[in-house]
DNA sequence: AATTAAATAGTAATTATTACTATTTAATTA
DNA sequence: TAATTAAATAGTAATAATTACTATTTAATT
């Protein structure tokens, strides 16, 4: 992997955003450093990054959304702000608990656990 | 909501199929009743389907499926064939009760709790 | 049977993302 | 230091999923 401007921009951009930002969020950002910069560097640069596990792609519906925590923890959505706020440790009554925690609204909740079926081991 | 032929035909497959299709899939299928149905027509009833809470609309990474299934439930996602699996009862230790119970290996679990932030009570 | 407004088919537009290619540039070598 | 080479970029085109638009059709009402 060779060194350039583009990507060590992309790079601090992305792990000094702590607020999930989309991949465009990130170009526009970008182009106040590097304005000529092209869209595809920053999806190229993004997908580099997440193969090299320095940062997590996240699915915020169908939003793709990037973050620097690439620790395992779960995301709580506001419907109202749409911003998105990580959680440790997600717990039996996942409403309940919310609730009690966060003072959090549950009205909707989705959880997909990706992995190998019994019919591939 | 009047009746229409389209509407009908489209609410019968979403309702027969357990596999959680996608919106292309269901236009294909009702191709085979209706041959010039309209793409259009497919979304925008599954959109009123969705509305009545006859159907519900799951992210499967970033892919929208439809789900028959209104009730509560979560999915195991395989890695090798892309299969999503209902699943009751999300409980504490994820990883390691879906590893006991369904012989899943699970590389990674994506959960979006959807609700109201107290920013906004 | 005539009327009316909702639903449809077909097409165009939009958005997010990937693909392609000529040019640029970082790293290597002479 | 200049020449070489291959990786990365900019800019554009292509693709896929979805929504918007509009003239036509059709279910329901009169």
């Amino acid at each position: 992997m060779r060194f350039s401007i583009q990507k060590e921009t992309i790079k601090k951009i992305v792990l000094n955003t702590h607020t999930h930002p989309t991949a465009d969020w990130i170009y526009n950002e970008s182009k106040k450093f590097i304005p000529r910069i092209s869209l595809g560097t920053v999806y190229r640069n993004l997908k580099h990054l997440e193969t090299e596990g320095i940062i997590k792609r996240i699915h915020d519906g169908n939003i793709v959304r990037y973050d620097c925590n690439t620790s395992s923890h779960d995301h709580l959505k506001c419907n109202v702000c749409g911003e998105l706020i990580d959680i440790e440790k997600p717990e039996v009554d996942v409403s309940k608990t919310m609730m009690k925690n966060f003072n959090f609204n549950v009205t909707d909740v989705e959880m997909i656990i990706s992995g190998t079926c019994q019919k591939h081991t």
